[in-house]
DNA sequence: TTTTTGTCAATTGTTGACAATTTTTTTGAA
DNA sequence: TTCAAAAAAATTGTCAACAATTGACAAAAA
């Protein structure tokens, strides 16, 4: 082995991703971020001429957030960011359920010591940043802990499902819904899940985790309600949406 | 460019489609009828002659199939039917049980009367075909029936997520599983189904539908085994299935 | 014989060009 | 001025060609 491990690895990262899979996360990351608004089109040319690309890689991503649910597309009209209505979005949390509920329900029948603990101490740390409200820190943990329950449960279409989920809920205007309000109600419920996994009861770990991902939607509804109406008064009518920068 | 019949073909299409959509519809049915076997390489070049287009819908098309989880994709290599292990099938089984029963509650709880009608005349005529012991007829109502119960829960997402993994469990090997075997006990369940959800009863149509999906994967698992064994008996090795035709 | 190296055909990755379509701007008449 | 038709520009859809990579096979070396 001649070359330094660094090397190697940039090798490795080169031969396993395609210049369109790279484009394809950076458009992603674009939605994500808000760079790319929702409803926006996406200019080929122009975005060939950012990345340093011709429109062969650019399109091939296009397609793969197409059938990701991120984009959507109109024949001769281009690739749009996608734009979801409210109650796509609930229909989302709702598949999230239904989704984390089979997550409970698997992980409880085959979780192990080392797993508990491992959740254990993450809902101590959110403890922690429940008590020093640190929301970064709380939205972080919150994230890894559904992750390793996903994870836990060994089931990669369940992951892939969930992953893609998240990310189409993020199309939604009015990102960081998690504002303190409900961070105690949050925890508690982590409290119970946890709970319900290290004893091993199918039937309670899926109903708290269904239940958990219910009380999500309906904070996020109340957030989004109280957000749409604080437009209202400000009158910022939003007409430009579905229009490019 | 000299026109035949399947040039016509394909401009008409093209009106409201794109040849990237047409070709991915092609390979989708390629791949769901067995044309393309499980582990297969897409060539390129050849399948753009086949269908007179160049390499770029194809590319097109496969990007999105990959993201659909019907390829999967090796830099450099090329396009793969994606092959799934019978772990694979099972957890698609326990998705699509935990989706049909998000399905079901949804549905017990604003389900109308022509649809009671409708579910139930798709029951009845499932009961004649069981009689009658026409299993193509019976496949094609069961499966309208899981449909229609899908389109009347009313929620896209979760509509676009089964169709999806309908597909998936294709990819495994055995077609035609449903040969008569359990065809009465799925018919009362199908009843128990219908009787939950006309009684609005979200609990036991949730119920019932898990249930069913589950009893499927039994059934599946059962007859893979048997064909399985019976491979293992006639003693033919499937060692060139990841290899082109 | 076994392993390594070099060559070559086949195939994928990417690009630039051109055709078809849509969007924008201009023009001209009421 | 206002509106609709025509022209121009911008953009997408598709293609064909080129570059890069792979896998197979033969030749050379160990």
């Amino acid at each position: 082995m001649p070359d330094s491990s660094k090397s190697t690895d940039l090798l490795q990262v080169l031969q396993s991703r395609s210049l369109s899979n790279a484009v394809q996360d950076e458009i992603e990351r674009r939605i994500l971020s808000g760079a790319f608004r929702s409803g926006q089109r996406i200019n080929e040319n122009r975005l060939a001429g950012e990345l340093g690309v011709s429109r062969g890689p650019i399109r091939e991503a296009c397609r793969g957030l197409v059938e990701g649910g991120l984009l959507t597309v109109i024949v001769n009209r281009g690739f749009f960011v996608r734009s979801i209505s409210l109650k796509d979005a609930g229909d989302v949390y709702d598949v999230r359920a239904s989704l984390m509920r089979l997550a409970g329900a698997t992980l409880a029948g085959r979780i192990t010591q080392p797993q508990i603990e491992h959740l254990r101490d993450l809902v101590e740390k959110m403890n922690s940043a429940e008590t020093s409200e640190d929301f970064e820190a709380f939205y972080s943990l919150n994230r890894e802990f559904h992750d390793r329950i996903i994870d836990f449960a060994d089931n990669d279409r369940l992951r892939a499902l969930c992953e893609g989920l998240a990310k189409e809920l993020h199309l939604y205007r009015s990102r960081s819904i998690l504002q303190g309000g409900g961070l105690h109600l949050s925890n508690s419920e982590h409290r119970k899940i946890l709970r319900a996994l290290a004893a091993g009861d199918r039937e309670k770990a899926a109903n708290a985790l269904e239940a958990h991902v219910l009380a999500g939607k309906r904070r996020f509804l109340k957030a989004t309600a109280q957000i749409d109406n604080e437009q209202l008064y400000s009158n910022q009518s939003s007409k430009d949406e579905a229009r490019e920068i």
